[in-house]
RNA sequence: GCCGGUAUAGCUCAGCUGGUAGAGCAACUGAUUUGUAAUCAGUAGGUCCCGGGUUCGACUCCUGGUGCCGGCACCA
């Protein structure tokens, strides 16, 4: 007899066990014909899901944000369904709802190609028509292992046997295809519709590990409506006439070219921009107290080697042999000049917080496939500066300079700005103790400084926590900028 | 770095199964002076990314590079 509670206070009672579909007819045929999920006690479920105790529901709709965000993950399930009915010798792999869309790594042989891209959309549309119901079942892990093996979806077998032995599975079936999916999923592929579109194909390592194998990605965007499809393609149409790379060509601000990858070739207007941003920013690091300096470009390895860097990043630094046998680095960041600098003398107490700043000019060498216009490069300039403060003057630091990143974003109109914790990565100098301090500072300080901020794991840099950051560009990607 | 794609006039692109390249826009010259990107006529402009190979002959085929694009991995 469950007793179930809707999200307007209003209570209702059943004799039996019930599911988010009988309850969504009892309040309406309106509600029936739009439900997809139900949210029993927080948690998504599928709609036929039997409900047998008290809970509090709410009916998850097609059009709402658990609604489409279910639809894609759906739209990800019958693409999967579409490439083994095309190319049985596939595999699958996983497949999530992302934002906008979703995706599916698969491992084949040959590579998808564009037309192949049609040819997929066009079966998952005829998925669609079928309108095949999709069932949950649970299954023993053991047998999950053993069936998927003998299907010889191998990397599903792998998926499945990281689970705990005790843990039941849940499978999804939907026609003749079968995924090991925690759910939940739409009723059937109906109620996918037809809003989706597949956009490209690319690659993807195997659990996100550049040591294992690489499969193809198929990305696609998926939408509740027709109407909102559209407005998102148009929208990237529009980003796309905004690109910084074509404005640049356009405008005759700067170029690339061939000789010097991920470096910027400044016209006169671009470095007119260029210099107006560094005095904008030079005006306020002054006023926010801030002292300017200048360190050198190219600087001995051995210092590189104290640092810590050339160990981790040796690799990508731009070398530079002499005479006379000895190495110097193209400095690629500026911290140890800046470290030099307050080395120098005696400083009291009373100097600190000390705070250094400087607009330098860095090179790394970066990986080819990780340049994007000037996005990433290979040189740049770094509007830098590193605070030298008591443990006790950290967090009050690290909120003032927060507060000067966001407001300096805020002026240039980015108003969406994402903050990450980064917190100890495995491979790290320092004592553990020192690592706890300094997170603990951190945290403080996006706490106390009121901060919204989402925690990023083993993330941070191998010689401390960061604060990452991270601004969105156009078409939904993300850059990492202040640190 | 990895997977896939791509590289032809300043820009956007066409060029089928090999016979040394075209269009539109831009530019230039001339005509037109006409209300909001695109009037008319004409002219000029290309080592077809680079190297090697196959061939009587390669922009087109093979091969090795490089850049760029989309992701993945990386991102001090």
């Amino acid at each position: 007899m469950p007793n179930i509670s809707l999200p307007d206070g209003s209570e209702r009672q059943f004799d039996n066990s019930t599911s988010g579909a009988e309850i969504a007819a009892s309040i309406g045929a309106g509600l029936a014909r739009a439900a997809v999920a139900v949210r029993v006690d927080g948690e998504l479920w599928d709609l036929t899901r039997e409900i047998d105790a008290d809970a509090s529901v709410e009916i998850v709709t097609r059009e709402s944000d658990d609604g489409v965000e279910l639809l894609r993950h759906d739209a990800a399930h019958v693409l999967a369904e579409a490439v083994k009915e095309l190319w049985p010798e596939t595999q699958v792999t996983i497949g999530p709802a992302i934002e906008n869309g979703f995706y599916y790594d698969f491992s084949r042989e040959e590579p998808f190609t564009e037309a192949d891209l049609e040819t997929i959309e066009a079966r998952m549309k005829e998925i669609v028509d079928r309108d095949e119901v999709i069932e949950r079942e649970v299954w023993n892990r053991d047998e999950a292992v053993e069936f998927f093996r003998d299907m010889g979806e191998e990397y599903k077998a792998e998926i499945i046997a990281d689970i705990p032995a005790e843990e039941n599975i849940t499978l999804y079936r939907q026609g003749d295809f079968i995924d090991l999916c925690r759910g939940p999923h739409l009723p059937s592929t109906g109620k996918l519709g037809k809003a989706f579109k597949l956009t490209h194909v690319s690659g993807a390592y195997w659990r996100g590990d550049s040591n294992n194998e690489m499969l193809q990605r198929v990305y696609g965007t998926a939408w509740a409506s027709d109407k909102a499809l559209r407005k998102y393609l148009h929208m990237l149409e529009e980003a796309e006439k905004r690109d910084h790379r074509r404005l640049g060509r356009v405008m005759d601000l700067f170029h690339f070219q061939e000789e010097s990858p991920g470096a910027v070739f400044w016209h006169p207007h671009g470095w007119t921009l260029f210099q107006a941003l560094v005095s904008y920013v030079r005006k306020r690091n002054a006023e926010a107290g801030y002292q300017e300096v200048n360190t050198p470009e190219i600087v001995a390895r051995t210092l590189w080697e104290r640092s810590g860097h050339w160990d981790t990043f040796g690799e990508n630094m731009f070398v530079s042999e002499t005479v006379d046998g000895r190495t110097f680095a193209i400095k690629p960041m500026n911290c140890p000049g800046h470290i030099q600098v307050f080395n120098q003398g005696i400083k009291s107490y009373r100097d600190l917080p000390l705070r250094l700043a400087e607009f330098g000019k860095c090179h790394r060498y970066e990986p080819s496939g990780a340049l994007h216009g000037m996005m990433r490069v290979r040189a740049f300039t770094q509007d830098d500066a590193h605070i030298f403060c008591t443990p006790e003057q950290i967090t009050e630091e690290s909120i003032a300079v927060s507060n000067l990143i966001l407001s300096i974003y805020e002026d240039f109109g980015f108003d969406d700005v994402r903050i990450k914790f980064a917190d100890r990565p495995d491979v790290r100098v320092g004592a553990d103790e020192v690592w706890d301090q300094a997170e603990a500072a951190l945290l403080k300080a996006l706490e106390v400084g009121g901060l919204d901020y989402t925690h990023n794991p083993g993330e941070g840099a191998f010689y401390g926590p960061k604060i990452e950051f991270v601004l969105r560009d156009a078409i939904g990607r993300d850059w990492q900028c202040g640190t």
